[in-house]
DNA sequence: GATGAATGAGCGTTCATTCAT
DNA sequence: TATGAATGAACGCTCATTCAT
C-alpha cells in the first residue's frame, strides 16, 4: 500500500516517494516527446529511468494515472511562469504581447514538456472512445483570454469582434509557433512571436474612424 | 497477390479490387476519426467493414500502405473541393476569405477524413522515430499562401509583415475551428469563419498612412 | 474437375497442363533452393512463375501433391542420368567410382534440384510429425549398393566389412560433397571425386595377405 | 524487462532466472527434435513447457536468441564430452577411432539435442536468405581434424590423401550414422561406429610400399 | 483453364497489468 | 520500497486453401 493512501493523514508523501515520482514523470515526458504517444510504452519509461518496469505500476495506479500526473505537473509549471509575466499591463495589447512573450520563454526551456502535453492531448481517450483532454481542457485559458478582449472593448482598446474566436485563434496561432519551431529548430522564435503580437495588435484594435480623418 | 503496376498500364486493378479499396479506405477514415490514432487497428478496421482481417493484408501491402493511401486520398479530395472555389477573386483579402469559407464548406461533409488526416499527422511515425507527415508535408499549403500574401504586399492591398509568419498562423486559425467544431459541434463555423476573415483582414491590409490625412 | 479425373481414360492430361505443371515445378525447385524450405511458400512459387496463386492450387492438390511431385521429377531426372553411366564396369570399385563421377557431373548441371530435393527430406513432415522423407527413401540406393559390395566380397575384390554401413556411407559422402560445394562453389568437385573414389578403394578392397609378403 | 549485462559484471541473472531459461531451452530442443523446425512456434515450445507463450519473450530477446542459446548450449555440451575423451591417443588412428566412439556415446544420451542442432542448422537463415549456420560452422570441426590427418601423414603413419576431403567426409560419416539410428532406433550403433572406425583405418592408413616385399 | 478474392488460423512480438517476494 | 516474473490480449502480418466466376 502506498503512503497516500493511509487514513491516518500522517506524512502523505515521504521524500523518496516524491522523488521517484517526479523522475518517472520526468522520464515520461522525455519518452512522449521523443518517441511520440503510440511508441512510448511503460517498458521504455523503465528503460530510461533505469528502473525496473514494476516500480511505475507501483507508484502509480497504471499509466493512466501517470499522464494525469505528467498532465498536471506541466499544466502547473506552465501556469506559473506565464501568469506573473503578464502582471503589470495596462493595455489588452501589452497584456496579449507579454503573454505571447511569456510563451515563448517558456518554450525555449520546455521543449519537451510542451512536446508530451501535444502528444498527450492528441491521443489520450476515455474507454467511450472520446478524447479525455480536448478543446475543453483550454477553457481556462480561453476564459481568461476572452475576459482580457472583453475588457479593451468596454475601454474602447479594441474593435468590435468575438472574444472567443479571437481566443481560440490566438492560442491556435501560439501552439503552431511552437510546433513549427519543433520542426525547424533554427527559426526565429523571438521574431515570430514579435509578428504574432503584431498581427493580433493590428486584428483588434479599434479603428480610427475613417470620416475624422480630414478633420 | 494482388495484381501490381502492369508495365503496359492496362487493366491495373479490377472494378471489384478498387471498390473494396475504397470501402476499406472509408472505412479506416472512420475508424481513426472515432477510436483515434492508437485505438485503430486493422482487426478494428475489418471489423467496421465487416470483413475478415486478412483481406485489408490482401489489398494493401501493409497499415503503411493503407494510410498513405488514405493520406493521398483526402488530401486530393481537399485539394480539388478548395483551389476551384478561390479562383476569380481579385484581390489577397478576397482570395483569403474565399479560402476560409471553401475549407469551411468542406469540413461540413468531410468532418471524418480531416479527423483521421489529424490522427495520421500528429501520430505516423517513421521506423527511425521522426514524423512521417511533419510541419513540412504543409509546405505547399504555406508556400500558396505566401506568394498570395507577398502579391498583396506588392500592390500595396497588404501591410508588411512576415508572410511565412501569417501563413503558418492562417493554417493555425482553420484547423483549431475545425477543432473547435468537433469539439463543440452547435458551434456556429459560419460565423467563426467570417470572425477569421474578419481577424486576418485587420491584421493584413496595409494602414492608411497616419501623416498625409492633412490632421 | 482437372482432366485427370475422367474415368473415361482419354486424354488425361493436355498439353498445355503438363505444360503448366512442368512450370511450376520448376519454379517451385528454384525457390526452395534459394529460398530455404520455411521460406518458400505457394505464394511465392506463384511470383516467380509469374501466376496467380491459385493456380497452383488448380493444378495441384495442395502443396503437399507438388511436393510429391518434385521429389518424382527430380528422382527420376537424377536416377536416369547416373544409372546409365555405371553400367559395363567390371568391378565394384570400377563401378563406385563411376557412380561418383555420374552424379558429380549431375549436381553440375542441376545444383538446385539438388538443393529443392534437400529441403524437402529435411523437412516435410506427415500429419503426426514423422519425417515423410527419411533415410528409409533412400533404400533403393543403399540395397543396390549393397548388392554391388556384397558381390565384390564374393569375388574376392572386397574385404570384409558391412556392405550395409558401407553404402549409408558412402550416400553421405556424396551428399556432404555437394553441401560443400555448395557453401564453396570454388571447390573442386572433380578432385574431390577422385578422392572419394580413392577412399573408398581403400577402405574396400581386400588386403593382400600380410604373411605371404616374403613369400 | 529482463536484467542486461551490467557493467560491473554483478548478478546478472537470477537463479530462477537461468532456471526458466533453462527449462524453455530444453523444451524448444524437444519440440524441433519431435516436429522438426518449420512446425516449432514459440506457442508450441510454450506448451511444452507448460507456460505462457510471453514468457518466452520475456526471458530471450526473440525468437533468434532462443535458437542461438540451443546452438550455444548443444555445442558446448558436446565439445565438453567429446574432447576428453579424445585425449592420450598416440596414433591418429586411435584418436579417430576414440573420436567417433565419444561421438556415438553422446549420441545416445543426446538424441533431441543433435536432432535439434540439425533442424536448426538446415533451416535457420539470416534476413538476406542465406544460410545462418552453414557448411562454414563446421569449420573448427574440419581444422581440427584435417590437422589430425596431416600429422599422421608427416609420422609415416597415413598414406597420402587431401585432408579436407577426409574430414569432411569423416562428419558425414558421423552424421549420416546419426540419422540412421534415429530413422531405424534398433540399429546397432556401436558395431556401426566399429565399421567406421575401420572404414577410416583402411582409408588412410599408409600402405606398405609394394617394392620393398621381396617378391 | 485460370483467376481474383476471401478466409481463418497461426505466426512472432509488444503491451499494461498483477503479484509474490 | 522495489523488483523480477508472469499473464493474456491484442498487434500487424503470412499462410494454405476454397470458391465463384
Amino acid at each position: 500500500m502506498r503512503p497516500e493512501d493511509r487514513s491516518d493523514g500522517q506524512k502523505r508523501t515521504s521524500f523518496i516517494e516524491e522523488a521517484r515520482r517526479a523522475q518517472i514523470i520526468e522520464c515520461a515526458v522525455e519518452a512522449f516527446a521523443e518517441l511520440g504517444y503510440a511508441n512510448t510504452s511503460l517498458a521504455r519509461i523503465a528503460e530510461r529511468a533505469g528502473i525496473s518496469k514494476g516500480v511505475i505500476s507501483y507508484h502509480f495506479a497504471g499509466k493512466t494515472e501517470l499522464i494525469e500526473q505528467i498532465v498536471d505537473h506541466v499544466y502547473r509549471d506552465i501556469t506559473q511562469f506565464v501568469l506573473p509575466r503578464m502582471e503589470g499591463e495596462a493595455t489588452a495589447t501589452g497584456a496579449l504581447r507579454a503573454n505571447i512573450r511569456a510563451v515563448v520563454e517558456y518554450m525555449r526551456g520546455h521543449r519537451d514538456q510542451l512536446l508530451a502535453l501535444g502528444e498527450i492531448f492528441n491521443n489520450v481517450r476515455t474507454s467511450d472512445g472520446r478524447r479525455r483532454y480536448g478543446v475543453a481542457f483550454n477553457e481556462p485559458i480561453y476564459e481568461a483570454r476572452e475576459e482580457l478582449f472583453r475588457r479593451g472593448q468596454q475601454s474602447g482598446e479594441l474593435r468590435s469582434f468575438d472574444p472567443r474566436v479571437m481566443a481560440v485563434t490566438v492560442q491556435a496561432a501560439i501552439d503552431e509557433m511552437f510546433a513549427y519551431w519543433v520542426a525547424y529548430p533554427d527559426h526565429d522564435l523571438t521574431a515570430h512571436a514579435d509578428e504574432l503580437a503584431d498581427l493580433f495588435e493590428h486584428a483588434t484594435r479599434a479603428e480610427r474612424p475613417r470620416g475624422t480623418a480630414g478633420r
